[in-house]
DNA sequence: GAGTGAATGCAAAAGCTTCTCATCTATTGG
DNA sequence: CCAATAGATGAGAAGCTTTTGCATTCACTC
């Protein structure tokens, strides 16, 4: 299954390249820094090194299969690319993160680069803020 | 002049500071990063070690003089804060940046936040593309 | 199944940023 | 103007995330 989309993507199939595939498939979470994925391997018993997770998420990225984003955390997260674009609203205080597209945003991009004489390549969106939600640390410590 | 905002900051009026604060205002280029800062005042005959450069930003952003982005290139990026938000779109391959605001867009995301249950405390939106500009790299070196 | 180029793991190193600590300084009020 | 002191600085060490070098191992092809 998942071999296929190694193979498509000019890769050798090998484990750790299938093992972090299936990961990112089925984690529950799907925004994920490589350390995440390395401990969840680790935890699944599975003997990965942190740098081919780093190596293999960074080839994924470059095939396509993959995104990375920039979240201001300091370190980079990765999600499976299910081919839409979206972006990002952040808890900062559960650090849950939800997918949102809005037409209207995507649209008003498009109109302010050909203004400013920009071809846009792509662009990052992600809004900060505090979820209402009741099974989230804002509502158990009240913060 | 920029003494009474340091004093003001709750902070003592020191020639790091002030020098760090006078480089800001008079700087060229609005987004400059930490190194940025350290050689540029190398560069103007000032001894400023690069911790107290990191040290006087990161205090300046607390009282909010100073904002602090994360365009993805592994460092932040500094600028004067104005007091009025405003977005970027930056050139990948001049490195240029141009800021602009977008009343709709500004908009619609207190709509999704709204939405999702989320209370916005701030957002990060950049646009990254290849800039038309006839004195940009993209033009002359024709990529 | 052998041969070969690619992939892996480990440790070292590389960026960027923060911290430690001894030394120095701005501020205050006498 | 000076002394006292809380705060600031600089240099280097340390911290984190990410990348790299290299010897070893492995996947794919014939
Ligand atoms: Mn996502
Ligand atoms: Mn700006
Ligand atoms: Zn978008
Ligand atoms: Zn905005």
């Amino acid at each position: 299954m998942e071999d296929q989309e190694i193979r498509k993507a000019g890769l050798k199939v090998t484990v750790p390249r299938v093992k972090i595939l299936e990961l990112l498939e089925t984690s529950p979470e799907r925004h994920v820094s490589a350390e995440d994925v390395y401990k969840m391997l680790l935890a699944a018993g599975e003997e990965i090194g942190l740098a081919t997770v780093y190596r293999v998420l960074t080839q994924f990225e470059a095939a396509g299969l993959v995104e990375k984003h920039h979240f201001e955390d300091g370190y980079s997260v990765f999600e499976l690319n299910k081919g839409k674009h979206h972006d990002h609203i952040i808890c900062v205080t559960c650090g849950r993160v939800e997918e949102f597209v809005d037409e209207t945003i995507e649209k008003r991009q498009r109109i302010i680069a050909e203004e400013l004489g920009f071809q846009i390549s792509e662009h990052e969106l992600v809004i900060y803020g505090k979820c209402l939600d009741k099974n989230c640390d804002c509502k158990k410590r009240g913060d």
